[in-house]
Formats: structure tokens, C-alpha cells, sequence
RNA sequence: UGGGGUGUGGCCAAGCGGUUAAGGCAGCGGCUUUUGAUGCCGCCAUUCGGAGGUUCGAGUCCUCCCACCCCAGCCA
């Protein structure tokens, strides 16, 4: 039985009444990926849902490609889609399947129908076939070819399977009903003629199976009880039950569809990613601004948000538009108890605080997470405290306001996180006007408690030492578009594209003990947000790139109820 | 104008005829805070696409209407 903590989706009662009506003794669910492109959001709610599935009745779900179609299907897609649905947590029961292992099978099932009675070999072409099969309001009529006999439809099968037959010649259909109103029944095409190899039968056949053929015998061969797909099969389902009805397949699966997932600021369609990838548009499947799988795990979203947010979502018939702010507070919700914490300053401006003596090193201890939980101590990182040190550009202004209360000012106190107060006395300007260096002074005694004076300071800035930090570059996103709905209307989704999605930051100085991050760790800058070090060590400009190069991509940044100024 | 599906606050969504229509996200106030983060407290649908009807009682049942999505690939 399922978790009944939460209110039962549609799915899960169904699959209560059959188990109570004893149709199915073990669920099996199976996620169906075509290899056709990189996994993304919206397939992750499809992983998260068949896999708990399978998970919550003790039951298994198989991973299965659906490679029927070799012209879009190649293996780089197969492992990358092992390693994305591996990395989001889930493992399949038994082995990797894919349509293709049934090939055999199939098409000895396509031999039963013909000799049924019930599948013949067309000669129309697309063109002739498309007139044939009438319109949405007007019935179709029956191809020339319907009636031809048993044995010359099976001898012609043969001939289109051992490539003696163009591409576009011949097809074999299923006899179902020219006139159906769902036009899906319209007698369906089961086979055509590819004579293109298959990445993993090669060139053994030279024609393939059509989805509708395919998928239902599949889920039927490996015992699939609850083939869950999304809404827009719905009207398939009448064509997937025909074949499961008029063939002697070994179970009788049946299918179940629910509302796929929409982000809005997004697109979850793989031709529309694989056109910003082939286009350029990013750097690859795995861009930090991609909604793929491993686009987000480049860009540091732990796979526990991600499966925390789709386990978030209804399943429902609905299809509706979630906003991305729900994906954004899952990635925030796990970051904010889990991340360990560092200081990095993204805009670097010196600071010398005068009344320190040159030589001055203090390793001041910092817990690496603020709450130091009992399950979840970080333990401390040392911070090497030296006369000069970097605060962020932003965080010191020239002139005090009320607005810049929390910010450094001249004769105005700063608490330096995990450190001491200083005050600033005085800065200096370059010829284009811009403050270079600001001169301060140590409030003694501070570390840890109160200026002694009762002057406290108002805000909290981070910092890195001068001498003790470390370069690196950094890479802040922006979503990838700005246009809210970018599929929407009849422009092109490309118009969408935020220009600006994409901000490098170079000269960056972070705290020493980033220097051996890696990349499957996401810290939180503090009071910057989150980040990781780059797998690709740096995207786009790849030549700026060395191996020993620190690269972060900002994972999200934090939230924050202040307008920064002039914005 | 055929068939299939869906309509509950800005977004997602529970609700399966009977107290004042759950919850999450977003937003807005306030408190706390060595992250303007986190945390905490409070506010946020006289109303369930619309109109009729059944009923002592309807978001939940019936009728009609409206809107939106999917289907006419030898894609999946």
C-alpha cells in the first residue's frame, strides 16, 4: 500500500482496486525514455513517478529505451540517460531493456495478424496514404490494398524486413476501421521501410516498428502491470488495448495517462533543446541553464531537490504551468540545511585596516554551517584573518544612509563575518572616480562579542584575506529565457532567449579551502548564494579554461527582501 | 461542426453531497538573527468556468452553455 500520509493520486487508487480485486498481484511500472535526447524536467516527475511507484508497492520498474526509430536514436543519448536517471537516485529492476531486444518478437506478432486476418502491406505513399485517411470531421476510406491476400502481404513483409523494398514503398497496417472517429484507428501504420543502422541491431533489419505497434507489446513481454505516459497518448490508448486484445501476448497491461509538467521561463520539449544546443545557443546538453537533468547537476541542484519537488507535484489530468519559483524553493529548501558554507567575494575591493601590524595572520574558526546540528555537524573551517582583505564593492558606500545601514560606510562599523568589527576612516579613488581602497581600523575585542563601547555595528559583511584567498572565475545565470511562456503563440521560442542569461565574473577571491572543491559539492557563499565548482571548468568560453582553473556556477542565488540600489 | 481530455485564489492543488473551501509556492505585514539568508508569527477564495435544476443541504448529483488542451507523422 501506498503512503497514505498524502492524499492518494489517481494512479495509486487505481492501482489499490486492483490489488484489492486481485487483477494484479505485484505492480510493475517502467520509465520509457527514447534515445533521442538528454533527459529533462519533465521526464524527471515520469522517473520520480514510476520509480515510486514500484518503490511504494514493492513491486519493480524496469528502465526501457524505446529505440524503434534509429534515425534519431544514438548511444551517447543511452548513457547519458543511464547516468541522469542513476544520479536522481533511482536504480531499475534486473537489466537495461530496450525495444529493440524484442524486435523478433514483434515481428512474428506481425505475422500472426496478417495471417488473422487483421494486417495487411500497403502500397500508398505518405502523400496517398494522408488522403486516404480522411479528416478529424470526415471518415476515411479503405486503402486498395486492405484485401490483398494472407500470403502475398506475408511474402511481401518479408521482402520490406530483408530490404528489397524502397523506403516509402510499402508499410504494413493494422485492419482496424477507416471510418473510426479516433483517428488513430484509422488503420495505423505497424512497420515502414528505414534502411538506416540501428545503434544496437546495426543493419539486421531494414524495417522498424512504429510506436503504437511497439509500446504496448513491450510493457506486455516484461509484465508491466501500469503503463503510465502522458496526457497526449490518451487517444493511443484505444490502438494500444487493440493490439494487446488481438494478440497472443503473454499479459495484459493497460495504460494510464497523466499531465505532463510545464515550467513556465522554460521549455520541456527535446527538439526545442536539442535546437539551443545544436544552434549554439548553450553550451551543450549539459548547459548550467538547461532544464535537462544534467544541466541542473552541473549547475549544483542536489537530485534530492529535484525529486523532493516532483514528488511535490499532482498527478493529475490537469496540464498545467508550475511556476518556477516551486522548483526554486525545493533547490533553496535542501541547499539551506545541507550546503556548507564559504566566503567568496565577487567583487573585490581591498581593504586595509590600519592599526593591524603588517605581518598580522589570526586563524579565526568559523563553523562550516551556521546551525550546528546533531545529525549534521560540519564541524569549522579556519579563516587566515591578515591586515588587508577583500569586501565585496558593494558592500562599502561613500556616503552613509539609511538605506546603507547594513553596508560600510566611512565612520560607520561593519561586523566582518566570523570576525571582528572594523570602522572605516577614509578611501581612495582611481582617476575614473572609483573607490580602490578603503582604509579602516579593528574594534578590539570584538571577536564574538559587542563593541565595548555599545556601538554595534548594523551589518554583516563577508570577506577573504588579501594574501590567504584564492582566484577564480564565476559564472552567474540568469533563466535562459525571459519570456515567461516561450512556446507560447506563434513566434519562435528562441525569441524568448534572455540575452542576458549568462554573467562571467573573473578575479573573483574565495576563501582558501575552496581551492580542492569539487564539483559534487554545493556551498553557499554567504550573503551570494549558492554555488559549485564547474565539472567543465568554465562553459562557452572554453578558452579561458585550464584544468587547474577555478570555475563556480552559481546554483541559485539567495533569497532577499532588499532591492539593491538604483534597481 | 469528429473523437478524447480538463476547468477550485497569481501558480500548483486537496476536496469522493452535510461544521467557518486543506496544504504548498509566490506575495504582503511583524519578530528574531554575526548571512538584508534561515527561523517564527500573522494576512492572503462570502466562493469553486457560466446558467439553470435536484435536494432540508452541492465545489461535490443532473441539464445546457462557455473556455482551454490533445489527435489527421511511414515521430514518440
Amino acid at each position: 500500500m501506498a503512503d497514505d500520509s498524502k492524499p492518494l493520486n489517481f494512479i495509486q487508487q487505481t492501482i489499490n482496486s486492483d490489488l484489492e480485486a486481485g487483477l494484479v498481484d505485484k505492480v510493475v511500472t517502467r520509465f520509457p525514455p527514447e534515445p533521442n535526447g538528454y533527459l529533462h524536467i519533465g521526464h524527471a516527475k515520469s522517473i520520480c513517478l514510476n520509480f515510486g511507484l514500484a518503490e511504494q508497492y514493492g513491486g519493480d520498474c524496469h528502465l526501457r529505451f524505446d529505440d524503434t526509430n534509429p534515425e534519431k536514436e544514438e548511444d551517447e543519448y543511452v548513457q547519458a540517460i543511464i547516468e541522469d536517471v542513476q544520479w536522481l537516485g533511482f536504480q531499475w529492476s534486473g537489466e537495461i531493456r530496450y525495444a529493440s531486444d524484442y524486435f523478433g518478437q514483434l515481428y512474428e506478432w506481425a505475422q500472426y495478424l496478417i495471417r488473422e486476418g487483421k494486417a495487411y502491406v500497403c502500397e500508398l505513399n505518405a502523400e496517398q496514404m494522408r488522403e486516404y485517411r480522411g479528416t478529424l470531421t470526415e471518415p476515411g476510406k479503405n486503402s486498395p490494398f486492405r484485401d490483398r491476400p494472407v500470403e502475398e502481404s506475408l511474402t511481401l513483409l518479408e521482402y520490406m524486413k530483408n530490404g528489397d523494398v524502397d523506403e516509402g514503398l510499402m508499410t504494413l497496417r493494422a485492419k482496424i476501421d477507416m471510418a473510426s472517429p479516433n483517428v488513430s484507428l484509422r488503420d495505423p501504420v505497424m512497420y515502414r521501410i528505414k534502411k538506416v543502422p540501428h545503434h544496437r541491431t546495426g543493419d539486421a533489419w531494414n524495417i522498424y516498428p512504429a510506436y503504437d505497434f511497439a509500446h504496448g507489446q513491450e510493457d506486455a513481454i516484461e509484465g508491466v502491470t501500469h503503463s503510465v505516459c502522458t496526457l497526449e497518448f490518451a487517444s493511443n490508448r484505444p490502438l494500444y488495448n487493440w493490439f494487446i486484445e488481438n494478440l497472443p501476448v503473454p499479459s495484459t497491461p493497460h495504460q494510464y495517462e497523466f499531465g505532463r509538467l510545464n515550467l513556465n521561463y522554460s521549455v520541456t520539449s527535446k527538439r526545442k533543446l536539442k535546437q539551443l544546443v545544436d544552434e549554439g545557443h548553450v553550451d551543450g546538453w549539459n548547459d548550467p541553464r538547461m532544464p535537462t537533468i544534467s544541466g541542473m547537476r552541473r549547475r549544483g541542484v542536489p537530485a534530492v531537490s529535484i525529486r523532493n519537488f516532483c514528488d511535490s507535484l499532482a498527478v493529475s489530468k490537469t496540464d498545467g504551468m508550475v511556476d518556477m519559483s516551486q522548483l526554486e524553493h525545493f533547490i533553496r529548501d535542501e541547499l539551506n540545511t545541507n550546503a556548507p558554507r564559504a566566503m567568496t567575494v565577487l567583487r573585490p575591493l581591498k581593504v586595509v585596516i590600519t592599526n593591524l601590524p603588517e605581518d598580522h595572520l589570526e586563524q579565526l574558526i568559523a563553523p562550516s554551517h551556521p546551525t550546528q546540528h546533531p545529525n549534521l555537524d560540519m564541524g569549522d573551517r579556519t579563516l587566515p584573518f591578515t591586515r588587508e582583505i577583500y569586501i565585496d564593492q558593494d558592500d562599502f558606500k561613500e556616503e552613509y544612509s539609511k538605506k546603507f545601514k547594513k553596508k560600510l560606510t566611512p565612520g560607520k562599523r561593519i561586523r566582518l563575518r566570523n570576525g571582528y568589527v572594523i570602522e572605516a576612516d577614509d578611501y581612495v579613488k582611481n582617476e575614473a572616480g572609483e573607490v580602490v581602497q578603503v582604509n579602516a581600523s579593528l574594534v578590539p575585542d570584538t571577536l564574538g562579542k559587542d563593541p565595548a563601547d555599545e556601538i554595534k555595528p548594523k551589518g554583516v559583511v563577508h570577506w577573504v584575506s588579501v594574501q590567504h584567498s584564492v582566484d577564480c572565475d564565476i559564472y552567474m545565470y540568469d533563466r535562459l529565457f525571459s519570456d515567461p511562456l516561450p512556446d507560447a503563440g506563434d513566434k519562435s521560442f528562441l525569441d524568448g532567449i534572455n540575452p542576458e542569461s549568462l554573467q562571467v565574473l573573473t578575479g573573483c577571491k574565495a576563501e582558501l579551502s575552496l581551492a580542492d572543491a569539487t564539483e559534487s559539492t554545493t556551498y553557499q557563499f554567504e550573503r551570494e548564494g549558492y554555488f559549485c565548482r564547474d565539472s567543465k571548468n568554465g562553459c562557452k568560453d572554453s578558452q579561458n579554461s585550464s584544468p587547474d582553473k577555478l570555475v563556480f556556477n552559481q546554483t541559485i542565488a539567495l533569497r532577499s527582501a532588499w532591492a539593491e540600489a538604483g534597481s
